[in-house]
DNA sequence: TGTACATCAGTGAACGCGCGTTCACTGATGTAC
DNA sequence: TGTACATCAGTGAACGCGCGTTCACTGATGTAC
């Protein structure tokens, strides 16, 4: 790659990131203006047309890094569960909550935006929940805990699960605001705990549900 | 209540139904401008400052009411629940759904800016979603079937339970935008059924985890 | 009941500001010979 | 290798526009007598 098209790159990375930091810092997207982000980066506002048509297309180049970033995080988390059968609920857990320590922007905008003031960025991040879905469930087929699932039952626990690790995501990073470090992490062990026993609920309905056929609760 | 009382609660309640109808067409709240709701109204801009300070005061009211809506909600469905026992998760789950569809913008408003892009609202919102839990969980000490539950596992089932509904309802919401009835039609049973599915699992695992402890699944 | 004054929701002009977008430009980098 | 020209990321001035906010105002409604 050429010193230009290097450079070009640079600025074009440092545009989505500089949106990415905004939202992480409590700002929705659909608020930010093209001058702000240009401003954020050091750029004159006109050259962000140089790298982007309008604010609308950085944001599905956003969704896109960000879904992608998250793919590998679940990936990695169904691998390590599929290798290491003895890995219990709550270890699976703890990895989890550090990999959203390790790169929280691209849970913030993905979750954030889900239901936010751009369209197309929000159909975007729905076609990519969707993808994580289907992977969620493809891998719960692997798995021997939930190999017997009946398949109306994997999917609807597979939609359950992406949604719940949104919402524990989004707790978690949330409970990183405190300005009392000490408090922080109690409060992280109590929803560690907590998500711990939400999966244990869920686990033990599953291995019920597997020896004899759902019936009205 | 005197005429002019009279006509300035209506007007009051405009600009806060304006807003509200506003997000429901997919703008979110920190994009909308004092102008552009006053002029939704058919009021001047000035006359904007006779009912709020600014924007973030109104969308803090809109949360007190928006939350009202939904507390009034699960209040009816759990006293529902509670009078007839012979209702199933079926027939919960339906009332659940006509009442999300009596009143979608106050779900809408709440959910979407969970995490939106105004700090105080979100503020606010995350103390209403609390309380909701908080009677979430105290009806599930009421019920019958949720009453033998360790302390610590009827928590979690009701932050659980709270968070799967914002997903049911929003869910749900979404699927009328189908421009194909019949489609949405179906698209809307799949979801009944799915979210049947959720709740079968959660249930058949609460009966299983009240008669022996919770270990490592 | 009628009158004189007070209240106050809503108005319209005006302000300075940041916005998105256009345009002609600059100067470092790339390329052809 | 050196030279002459092409490319193109980034610049800065300029534009019209909608914004939040101020201010003095209007006129219907409320109130005191």
């Amino acid at each position: 790659m050429s010193i230009r098209d290097a450079r070009k790159q640079q600025s074009h990375q440092a545009l989505l990131d500089a949106v990415l930091q905004l939202c992480t810092a409590g700002r929705s997207f659909s608020s930010l203006s093209l001058r702000e982000v240009a401003r954020e980066v050091g750029l004159a506002p006109t050259a962000f047309y140089r790298h982007f048509p309008d604010m609308e297309h950085l944001g599905l180049e956003l969704v896109d890094q960000a879904a992608l970033h998250l793919k590998k995080v679940l990936y990695q988390l169904s691998a390590a569960a599929l290798q290491q059968p003895q890995h219990t609920v709550e270890h699976t857990l703890q990895l989890f909550f550090q990999a959203v320590d390790a790169y929280p922007p691209a849970w913030i905008f993905i979750i954030a935006e889900r239901w936010g003031g751009c369209a197309l960025v929000r159909q975007a991040i729905e076609r990519e929940i969707n993808f994580l879905i289907e992977d969620c469930i493809y891998n719960l087929k692997q798995h021997a805990a939930t190999q017997a699932l009946p398949c109306k039952e994997r999917e609807a626990l597979g939609h359950l699960l992406i949604q719940l690790a949104q919402n524990w995501a989004m707790s978690w990073i949330h409970l990183a605001q405190y300005t009392d470090i000490v408090e922080a992490q109690q409060q992280r062990l109590i929803l560690l705990e907590q998500s711990q026993t939400q999966l244990h609920l869920l686990f033990c309905g599953i291995s019920h549900s597997t020896r004899q056929p759902i019936i009205s609760a």
